[in-house]
RNA sequence: GGAGAGGUAGCGAAGAUGGCCGUAACGCGCCCGACUCGAAAUCGGGUUACCGGUUAGUCCCGGUACGUGGGUUCGAAUCCCACCCUCUCCGCCA
C-alpha cells in the first residue's frame, strides 16, 4: 500500500514512478476520491462534535431535573444527517481503499528502468557452467531414469504438476531443506519458524496477494482460509498490527514449507520437470528492517542465498530486476539464476525483494524509534533461500555424468550419509 | 459438537443500575526529575493509537477506537443480535 499521504502531497510523481513499471495507474481517481473522503469527514465531524455537546447538555438537564426533550428533538434531525453522511463516507472509503490495495508499490531510485526481463542487467556471475564431453540432458529424464522423479505417479494422485518423489529424491528433498535451514540459522542469523500453511484473508492482504491476484491462489472450499504460496505470507504477516521496539530490528526469519500456486495463465510454460509445480518446496527468508537499513539488508540477503548455491558449487548469475519485470509489492528486487545445463541457459531459483513499506503498510508492521516518539512502519524483506525442488533440478543437470548417474556436491554429502552420487542400476 | 467463563493502555486489572469513565481508578513496567559520590529504596511528574482541521511545530482543536460487525438510544465499555478469539469441563479425534 502507498502512503496516502504522499499520493495527496505528489499524485503526479506517483504516477511517474508507477510508469515505469509499464502498468499506469490512473492516480486522479485517487485524487478524487480522497477529496471526497476529507471533505465528508470534516462534514460529520463537525456534526458529531455537535452532538457530543448536546448531549452532554441532556445529560446535565436530566441530572438537575429539568426538561431535556426539545434539544432531543433537535437531536434527531441532526442524527438523521450523520446516519446519511456516514453510508456515503462508508462507499467512499471502500472505494478508496480498493483503489490503494490495487496499486503495485513504486520502483526504488537504482532500479533500472525496462521493459521486461530482457533489460534486466546482469550484476554478476560466479562460477563456469561446466562443459559436457557429451549432450547434457534434461533434469526430468535424469530423474527418471534413475527413478527418483515419478510425474506418472504424481499426475495420478492429483494431475499435471504434481510430482512423486521416491527413495534418492524424497531423500535429496529433505537433505536440501535441513541443508538451507542449517547455514540460515547457524550460520546466517535467521530463527527457524514453523507455522500456518493455510491463512486467512486478512494475512493475504498484507503481503499483496489478495485483493488482486485470488487466482494464482489456491483456496479452501467453505473456508475463508487460502494455501499458502509461499512462506513469505505467514512469516511477513508474523508481527501484523504489532508495534515492535527498535532495538529488536533487523528481525530475520526462515521457515521451510510447502508452497502451492495454481499457476493460472502459465499453461503450457515449463510443462515438463519440476520447475513449476502446483505444490513444491521452500526455504524463505523474511526480514523485518529499519527503513534506513533495509537497502543493505538487501545485499545482506542476496548473498545469503548465493551462498548456499556457492556451497553446493552451482555457477549461478545475479540480475536487477528492471522496473518493468518486478513483482507488485516489491521496491527493489535480485533475481538469482542457475545454470541449468539440460536447458542451457540460466533459470531464476531465487528472488529477493526490498518491499520498503509497502507490505508494512498493508500489515501494519511498526516499530517504536529508540527515543520514544510516534511509531514508524518498518522494511519487509524476503528472499527464496532456496527453493529445493529447481536446486534438485539444478544438481541433477550440473552433476550428471555420461553414464546417467549424478554426483552429490560435497556440502550436501553429510546429509545424504555419505553418499557421493546416485548410480544408475 | 455441547456447557460455562472471559476479551478494556506495554502487562495485570477496576468500571457492567446507560450520561461528570477513556489520554481509562489501582498495581507493575517504561521515561524525566529530586535525593545520592553513584546506585537501590523513597518522593514528584510524565507515558495509547489512528483520522481530519490547523500549523514553523512532535503545539492546539475536532472526530474515532473497550475482540469484530450490526442494532436500540439524544447519549453505549455498560442493553440487544451475529460472528471471531482465549481459557475450563464434556464429547470426538492423530
Amino acid at each position: 500500500m502507498l502512503d496516502r499521504k504522499l499520493l495527496q502531497r505528489d499524485p503526479a510523481g506517483v504516477a511517474r514512478a508507477l510508469a515505469l513499471r509499464g502498468s499506469p495507474v490512473d492516480v486522479v481517481e485517487f485524487t478524487v476520491l480522497d477529496g471526497r473522503r476529507r471533505a465528508l469527514l470534516v462534514e460529520i465531524e463537525g456534526l458529531k462534535s455537535e452532538r457530543n455537546a448536546v448531549s452532554a447538555e441532556v445529560a446535565a438537564h436530566k441530572r438537575a431535573g429539568k426538561d431535556a426533550s426539545p434539544l432531543i428533538e433537535r437531536m434527531g434531525i441532526v442524527n438523521a444527517r450523520i446516519r446519511e453522511l456516514d453510508q456515503a463516507l462508508d462507499a467512499v472509503q471502500a472505494e478508496e481503499r480498493a483503489w490503494i490495495l490495487s496499486v503495485p508499490n513504486m520502483p526504488h531510485a537504482s532500479v533500472p528502468v525496462g521493459r521486461d526481463e530482457r533489460d534486466n542487467p546482469v550484476i554478476r556471475a560466479w562460477g563456469e557452467p561446466p562443459r559436457f564431453p557429451f549432450a547434457p540432458k534434461e533434469h526430468w529424464e535424469l530423474g527418471e531414469s534413475l527413478k527418483g522423479l515419478d510425474f506418472g505417479r504424481g499426475a495420478k494422485l492429483a494431475g499435471s504438476r504434481f510430482v512423486v518423489c521416491r527413495h534418492w529424491a524424497a531423500r535429496l528433498e529433505r537433505a536440501l531443506a535441513n541443508f538451507f535451514l542449517d547455514v540460515h540459522t547457524r550460520e546466517h542469523g535467521y530463527t527457524e519458524m514453523l507455522t500456518p500453511l493455510m491463512v486467512n484473508r486478512e494475512t493475504m492482504t498484507g503481503t499483496g496477494q489478495l485483493p488482486k491476484f485470488a487466482d494464482d491462489l489456491f483456496k479452501l472450499e467453505n473456508w475463508d482460509y487460502f494455501l499458502i504460496p509461499t512462506a513469505e505470507v505467514p512469516l511477513t504477516n508474523l508481527h501484523a498490527a504489532e508495534i515492535l521496539e527498535e532495538k529488536e530490528l533487523p528481525l530475520a526469519y526462515a521457515a521451510q514449507t510447502p508452497c502451492f500456486r495454481s499457476e493460472a495463465g502459465s499453461y503450457g510454460k515449463d510443462t515438463k520437470g519440476l520447475i513449476r509445480m502446483h505444490q513444491f518446496t521452500k526455504v524463505e527468508m523474511v526480514r523485518l528492517s529499519h527503513p534506513e537499513r533495509s537497502y543493505e539488508e538487501l545485499e545482506i540477503m542476496r548473498g545469503h542465498a548465493e551462498a548456499l548455491l556457492q556451497r553446493l558449487e552451482l555457477p549461478h548469475r545475479v540480475v536487477a530486476l528492471c522496473t518493468g519485470d518486478m513483482g507488485f509489492a516489491a521496491a527493489k528486487t535480485y533475481d538469482i539464476e542457475v545454470w541449468l545445463p539440460g536447458q542451457n541457459c540460466y533459470r531464476e531459483i531465487s528472488s529477493c525483494s526490498n518491499c520498503g513499506d509497502f507490505q508494512a503498510r498493508r500489515a501494519n508492521l511498526r516499530f517504536r524509534p529508540a527515543g520514544g516518539g510516534k511509531p514508524e512502519y518498518l522494511h519487509t524483506l524476503n528472499g527464496s533461500g532456496l527453493p529445493v525442488g529447481r536446486t534438485l533440478v539444478a544438481i541433477l543437470e550440473n552433476g550428471q555424468r555420461e553414464d546417467g548417474g549424478v554426483a552429490i556436491p560435497e556440502a550436501l554429502r553429510p546429509y545424504m550419509d555419505g553418499l557421493k552420487a546416485i548410480e544408475p542400476d
